[in-house]
DNA sequence: AGCTATGATTTGCC
DNA sequence: GGCAAATCATAGCT
């Protein structure tokens, strides 16, 4: 076609030339004569494009509107979006596809794992219990902390699901008014509604963009209330007396052996009111510091020793059992410490014979209860007691060597240092 | 304020 | 994963 050369010389160079969507709109026509008179509307329109910003308000709003109802309107606009596809927007449109973004996946998962976004009930308090359970803390006692925590949360929570509507508004109303804004413009500008859409996309990439922002100052504040609320050395409180008895009185009924297994940590707990790793923690905490200065702990040995003695007494003397219902042992279901006899006075061990009325509630004992016969002996020393226990309770021997392998016998029967003196706990 | 007691955490071992 | 040991951080007493 030799309108080509024709049409760039008449639109001043405008860079449609050898387009192949006008030559086709062009060959719409029946060709001949009205061929010839289409090339002058192109010719003309163009001109009135060109000299279009020239004209006054009223005028080039005329003039619009005239070019608007041109039969070879939808031509020329198809012609100038596809040219301007292929420029500016194949540049665009390159960088279109993106991977689904990690980061804001991450935020994503956090944020629903806390409790932050997702169903409105039991997602905070589901994270803090979680939370609470995974650094063994948080048990009933601090459920003011708890509640503390969850309060925060849902602050957080609202603050976030507010932001997120206000910002998920403003994209809509953006996004409708930029739509409207460049429908209306493809009036007169090459706008294809594929151009649009495109738009649309960027607007929505920008707007998730301040949205992941959103998020990730969330993750912080959530990070940070998460934090100070975990971070239980900072809230600790001492056990109350009555839990800290029922470990004690645990403790020394099973000195040679003090590992209570995993049911008697979840009884324990249970009749503490703490966590079984509370319980943990209180057993890793007294073994080793009993075992570092069992000077210090004598007395209170002593006490529980004779408070286990004469209660397995009471109840010996009243028929059934050797073990007390106010034992960690009995308490519970039944055996489900596993308590032998032979645990139950190791904690004699510490007595020196004269310090307690051993031989008064031994004498009961030995009337009573088979097993605690041995333990009679014991109020003598350290040394019989060892070979007391030998006797009935293999394991003793073994397990009293065996967590009680630093502090010799001797050091237990005739102690360097009295009850409360010098201790060696590093912390302090 | 200084000190000790104590619950929790960290580290390293098995 | 459970434990010992060291350490931290706070409670609570003087």
């Amino acid at each position: 076609m030799d309108d080509q050369p024709r049409l760039m010389h008449s639109s001043h160079g405008v860079g449609m030339a050898g387009h192949p969507g006008l030559a086709q709109h062009m060959q719409d026509g029946t060709g001949g004569a009205d061929g010839e008179g289409r090339k002058q509307d192109i010719g003309d329109i163009l001109q009135q494009i060109m000299t279009i910003t020239d004209q006054s308000l009223d005028e080039a709003q005329a003039r619009k509107h005239a070019l608007n109802c041109h039969r070879m309107k939808p031509a020329l606009f198809n012609v100038l979006c596809e040219i301007k596809e292929k420029t500016v927007l194949s540049i665009r449109g390159a960088q279109e596809e993106e991977p689904p973004d990690a980061q804001l996946m991450r935020l994503d998962n956090m944020l629903l794992a806390e409790g932050v976004s997702g169903p409105e009930k039991g997602g905070g308090s589901a994270a803090a219990a979680a939370a609470a359970a995974a650094t063994g803390g948080a048990g009933s006692d601090n459920s003011a902390e708890h509640s503390d925590y969850r309060a925060k949360l849902t602050q957080i929570r609202q603050i976030y699901h507010t932001e997120l509507e206000k910002y998920e508004q403003a994209c809509n109303e953006f996004t409708t008014h930029v739509m409207n804004l460049l429908r209306e413009q493809s009036r007169t500008r090459p706008i294809s509604p594929k151009e649009i859409e495109r738009m649309v996309n960027i607007i929505h990439r920008k707007f998730s963009s301040i949205q992941m922002q959103l998020k990730q100052s969330t993750c912080e504040a959530v990070m940070i209330l998460r934090s100070r609320f975990l971070d239980a050395r900072r809230k600790r409180r001492n056990f109350n007396k009555q839990a800290t008895e029922i470990l004690n009185e645990y403790f020394y009924s099973h000195l040679s052996n003090p590992y209570p297994s995993e049911e008697a940590k979840e009884e324990l707990a249970k009749k503490c009111s703490i966590t079984v790793s509370q319980v943990s923690n209180w057993f890793g905490n007294k073994r080793i510091r009993y075992k570092k200065n069992i000077g210090k702990f004598q007395e209170e040995a002593n006490m529980y020793a004779a408070r286990t003695a004469a209660t397995a007494t009471n109840v010996s003397t009243h028929g059934s059992q050797a073990n007390s219902p106010s034992t960690p042992n009995s308490a519970g279901s039944a055996g489900s410490f596993n308590m032998n006899s032979g645990d139950l006075f190791m904690s004699v061990q510490s007595l020196n014979g004269d310090s307690y009325q051993g031989a008064q509630v031994g004498a009961n004992v030995q009337s009573q209860v088979d097993t605690l016969r041995h333990v009679i002996s014991q109020t003598g020393g350290y040394s019989e007691s060892l070979a007391a226990s030998q006797i009935y309770s293999p394991q003793g021997i073994n397990a009293n060597g065996g967590w009680q392998d630093a502090p010799t016998p001797s050091s237990v029967t005739s102690p360097t240092e009295g009850p409360g003196s010098v201790h060696s706990d590093t912390s302090n």
